[in-house]
DNA sequence: ACCTGCCATTTACACCAGTTAACGGGATGC
DNA sequence: GCATCCCGTTAACTGGTGTAAATGGCAGGT
């Protein structure tokens, strides 16, 4: 799933003057644009403004798009994000950032380690303590875990 | 399983005209908002958006949580559902796709007994030990919930 | 050559996403 | 009992997202 990461730039400057480094969804569009197409040549953006309009999308304007890929405007709203991966054919997710993608997998590392049963008691009854008493048995088992011989694993978080 | 599906709530009406019966994405973000929470009670509009502020995401108000959330706005940007998805620690798709909102939901589920941040690092921890140690460590975290007063509850299944 | 038509690009502007500030109620303290 | 603080809710307003329309270039047709 990796294999499409759009990155580097579009180059796509015309005016020379390369104040603006185009973001990286202006990256992705682009990259869209560049890979999923029609026989010959690029899709134009008034034919995929109104192919969304006629899938029963948003109204969206050619001129909008073109914005898009080239960084003249990102942060595009929810509607529009749909309907453009509607049309490309990729998951929504696929617009945002790919650090936070990473962030999700550890996430979902930590879920999926709850799977193991043994685990998943030790978190149940963890649940409850104090702050001072969590982290003292974070501190046992990072012992424990040095004792078994496994890795240091930094356990990321987010907010306080 | 585990039909946590957030669906047609509705009901949260307070003006009595019950013309809008809050779209999908009230109904997701009023579901992370019930489900991921602090050790008692839920996060407030303000907490939300100043941690979202502080985590170097993009200004956000307590007032436009609320709208999302009670279906006054849909539609916002890449960079709130960014934002969002971030703080509750759900992929951003989650707010576009329904498979894959109800297959986080079901994690979600499950990680709603792991509160607050800090029990869910022993669980990062504790992930890797052997039986033997993780009884141990188990043992060990009884001790401490009755030092601190905590009831011996059973390490049974929770249902919702 | 001129005209025609399509397309990318630009500009000016409308409207809706998002903020700020004010209101009301419940809880806590003096 | 009154003052204070916090939180949810609402209203008025701001600003940027997204649109419509204008401009200019390029290709093909006559």
């Amino acid at each position: 799933m990796a294999d499409v990461r759009p990155e580097g730039d579009g180059a796509a400057d015309s005016t020379g003057a390369g104040a603006a480094p185009a973001g990286p969804l202006a990256a992705k569009v682009d990259h869209l644009f560049r890979t999923v197409r029609p026989a010959k040549g690029e899709y134009s953006y008034e034919h995929v403004a109104t192919a969304i309009r006629e899938a029963g999308g948003p109204t969206i304007s050619a001129a909008y798009l073109w914005m898009l890929r080239n960084g003249k405007r990102d942060n595009p709203t929810m509607r529009h994000l749909e309907a453009l991966a509607s049309f490309f054919g990729v998951p929504p997710g696929y617009f945002f950032d790919d650090a936070l993608a990473a962030r999700v997998d550890d996430q979902l590392a930590l879920l999926a380690t709850l799977r193991d049963v043994d685990v998943r008691r030790v978190a149940l009854r963890a649940s409850g303590l104090s702050s001072e008493s969590l982290s003292t048995i974070a501190e046992m088992i990072e012992r424990v875990r040095e004792l078994e011989g496994l890795p240091e694993r930094a356990t990321e978080e987010h907010q306080d």
